[in-house]
RNA sequence: GUGGUCGUAGCUCAAUGGUAGAGCCCCAGAUUGUGGUUCUGGUUGUUGCGGGUUCGAGUCCCGUCGGCCACCCCA
């Protein structure tokens, strides 16, 4: 292995690419406060038993863990929950329900990389806490909805698959199975579809029939789910969504409404996933405090992709990445004896919050007007023999004009607003 | 983790078993202080790495590392 390249499912983000990573948290910090979500983050790292405990056999196999030098078993987090869940276990009482919480994180798990799937990801993970009502249901799907919404993408564009765990827990409970095996049922229904029918008939037995009449059934006898397209429907977001009874989740704390995100095409993996966890952070406090819950994430990888195939998404992100680079002013210095009238200049220019920028050393006039331009400036001032006075030339009509340098604050206001 | 496939300059790609190349990018010039054009010149390689076959290997064989695809799994 070289030094010279990443680990494997790693990533450098070049200027390029850490733009389109900025643009994504962007719009996802964007949203979540706009819907009253406040910010937080935990560690990185955690103990390795926090996801042994909860989380489900699929993620602890896939674990990026090590014994650090106090040999303790740790991991780098493959989730948040487990994280929040601990969190708002101890820390509950400070806050007022329900909290409303998201979080953007670089997530981690141990598998061999694939176009989509690296080991090394960041999500977005909103989360309410403290509501057991269905409206907090209905305001978290909303929030993904409008979250991609954010990204220029539409109804046509994507579908958020819906379902309802407890729909199956009735399901089971009226086929009198018991409840240790509910677990494993999920599980099997999970990968229906996956995996070849007989093995599926197989693993559910007697189950099978009625099971595969459900699915086909879809949902629509589920009060809970209408209630919730209902819910959708008044904010205008129906389109959005599916009822898909399929849909259950590989994670293991999961107990009502779960939902996924995939493209309409179905190119790509699941663009986000979630659902209500009312049991966790109970669990994970030995009864100490029990709170309903529930949350989802998205993550930047899948996210990117699609954003990069669909047309008006990515000339969208591209629009906003071109302006967000921009420089405002570049500062031509003409005569080497003027550079040290104009750095004073420079720095008034950026301490009233303008993006300057100038050449380090000597070079060519006709240069440093091409790296006004590449830079995206939009004007550039000139200094050189004109001294007192400065040229303001600008960069999109080519149009110069001279001002003292005293007043040139004032001139500058006119043309050149400040970049956010 | 299993299987398939690929790996040549920073990037995109050429090269019948016989001297490793092109375009783009980058850098520097085209005599005086004005822009994504043009022209000229320049840098860039242990052909992923290690073995083997051969007079001779980028090319064939084996291994290994990495990428991609499928399976597995999917936060």
């Amino acid at each position: 292995m070289s030094t010279m390249q990443t680990l494997p499912g790693f990533r450098d983000f070049l200027p390029e690419q850490c733009a389109v990573r900025n643009h994504i948290f962007a719009c996802w910090r964007e949203v979540a406060r706009r819907y009253g979500f406040v910010e937080w983050e935990g560690p990185v790292l955690e103990p390795t038993d926090l996801y042994k405990k909860k989380s489900g056999a699929e993620i602890v196999e896939q674990l990026f863990h090590f014994k650090d030098k106090g040999d303790r078993e740790v991991a780098l987090r493959p989730e948040l929950t487990p994280t929040l869940a601990r969190v708002v276990a101890a820390h509950e009482r400070e806050f007022k329900k329900p909290l409303k919480w998201f979080s953007i994180g670089q997530f981690f798990r141990y598998e061999k990389q694939q176009r989509g799937r690296l080991r090394e990801h960041f999500q977005l993970n909103c989360d309410i806490i403290g509501e057991a009502d269905l409206a907090a249901d209905i305001e978290l799907v909303a929030l993904c909805i409008d979250v991609l919404r954010a990204f220029g993408l539409s109804e046509k564009d994507v579908v958020v698959r819906i379902s309802d765990r407890e729909f199956w827990t009735d399901f089971f409970r009226e086929q009198n199975m018991p409840a240790d095996r509910w677990d494993e049922l999920l599980q099997v229904i999970d990968k229906f579809g996956r995996e070849p029918r007989e093995r599926t008939v197989e693993k559910l037995g007697k189950l099978a029939d009625p099971v595969f009449a459900t699915l086909k059934g879809g949902g629509g006898n589920s009060d809970k789910l209408n209630r919730l397209i209902a819910g959708l429907r008044e904010r205008g977001l129906a389109d959005f969504i599916e009822i898909d009874v399929g849909i259950v989740r590989g994670l293991a704390y999961y107990t009502g409404i779960v939902f996924e995100v995939f493209d309409r095409a179905g190119k790509f993996r699941a663009i986000a996933g979630g659902g209500r966890y009312d049991n966790l952070i109970g669990l994970l406090s030995d009864g100490a405090v029990s709170l309903p819950a529930l949350g989802f994430a998205m993550g930047d990888v899948v996210l990117g992709e699609l954003i990069n195939e669909t047309p008006h998404a990515r000339e969208a992100m591209e629009k906003a990445i071109a302006s967000n680079r921009k420089i405002d002013i570049y500062i031509v210095i003409a005569k080497e004896e003027r550079r040290a009238d104009a750095l004073a200049q420079i720095q008034q220019l950026r301490e009233r919050g303008y993006r300057v920028d100038y050449p380090l050393t000597p070079t060519k006039v006709a240069r440093q007007f091409q790296a006004a331009e590449e830079l995206g400036a939009r004007v550039a001032l000139l200094y050189g023999d004109e001294w007192p006075q400065v040229k303001i030339k600008n960069m999109a009509t080519a149009e110069q004009e001279l001002a003292p340098q005293d007043r040139l604050l004032a001139h500058l206001q006119a043309q050149v607003s400040l970049s956010s």
